[in-house]
DNA sequence: TGCCAATGTTAACACCGTTAACTTGAGACA
DNA sequence: TGTCTCAAGTTAACGGTGTTAACATTGGCA
């Protein structure tokens, strides 16, 4: 089907692309599927040809955040072990902090509820997946202690996650100081 | 001014109390004030004579959560350095899985921005500093490395609220291990 | 006692997500 | 080539939201 002035012919990509710059710009709760509509020169009701419902469009939003966060985790050079640790930690939070509203939505809770949209749970699953086999590298490599991986995991990813949404909401006291505190805190946890 | 047909009396506390009974069992994005007015038995607009706008109200629940998390934090017993530090992480986590849906309005960011209620700043200010004594106390008696302490502060505040975060959202797999992750943990923190 | 300010009221505006019922038109098939 | 199907649009409408303006009530003070 191609474009004519009826059939749109490329809505559901276009949708998705305004509700990100919205959602970059103002947040997730910015994000109205009638305004979408309009902005594209399309009725609302059009939108529920490509999206169940509201919920579903912020769902792939999420689904294309977790891509990219997998993307730049897998970017982190894997050649030395120790230094795969600190750099996959780094770009996790950079990660969060380049798209900080699109990161609140990746992890919102309240919004994009666990079990409700499976393609976003396996994309979850898919870029935890890259951090935890960096930890097992860097275990066999004799880096960290021989702790559970699992814990050890989970210890890592609360690590990053917290630093992110702290330093993303600025709940942090003397910001100023954020750059060198990712540093400082993996090398803190690596060393003591 | 007492409680007659016209004037209820007792407006603000019984919102405040409506609208988090709605966000225990549904979330703050469930919470309406048309429908909290109506519960109550009085017509919406009359709410704007105690709140400026549905965010304040928000705004409000977050900070008696502060409060909340403070008195739960400083309920940890203090006498013995090292016991402090694990016991005060483990009623940290404890406070946000006990209340999840408060503890998300509380550190969500998109619905409370920054700056923008001066007194839930301040709010989340007391119970951060809690915890920054505590380390305090755990450095000056040993038990951590001479780190400086802001970046201590940072680091376990992180981890705390990285693990809240992803087991009340249930990001994190074989969530049945939960109780033991927290004490696993702190441990593995102290321990090196 | 009379007035005022606090605290309620109703009506209305401009949004929102969503559904039902209808229309258009591109592409497949006889 | 003509027809028919069906995906993908349309308008109209329902019930909900936060919020404001204009008006009503009434408790407490001068």
């Amino acid at each position: 089907m191609a474009r004519t002035a009826y059939h749109h012919g490329d809505l559901h990509q276009q949708a998705h692309d305004q509700a990100l710059a919205v959602l970059r710009l103002e947040g997730d709760g910015a994000i109205s599927l009638r305004a979408i509509a309009k902005q594209i020169g399309v009725s609302a009701p059009a939108l529920y040809r490509h999206y169940a419902d509201r919920e579903s469009l912020l769902a792939e939003l999420a689904i294309s955040g977790f891509a990219a966060l997998r993307q730049q985790l897998l970017s982190v050079d894997q050649h030395a072990p120790r230094a795969a640790l600190i750099g996959i930690g780094l770009a996790y939070v950079a990660f969060a902090q380049s798209e900080p509203n699109l990161y609140r939505l990746m992890f919102g809770g309240r919004v994009l509820p666990k079990g409700a949209h499976p393609r976003l749970d396996q994309a979850g699953l898919d870029a935890f997946n890259v951090l935890q086999d960096t930890i097992a590298r860097g275990q066999r490599a004799g880096y960290l202690k021989p702790a559970p991986l699992a814990l050890m995991t989970a210890t890592a990813w609360s690590l990053v996650h917290g630093l992110s949404q702290l330093t993303i909401d600025g709940h942090l006291p003397n910001a100023d100081a954020e750059p060198q505190l990712a540093e400082g805190i993996t090398s803190l946890l690596l060393e003591g």
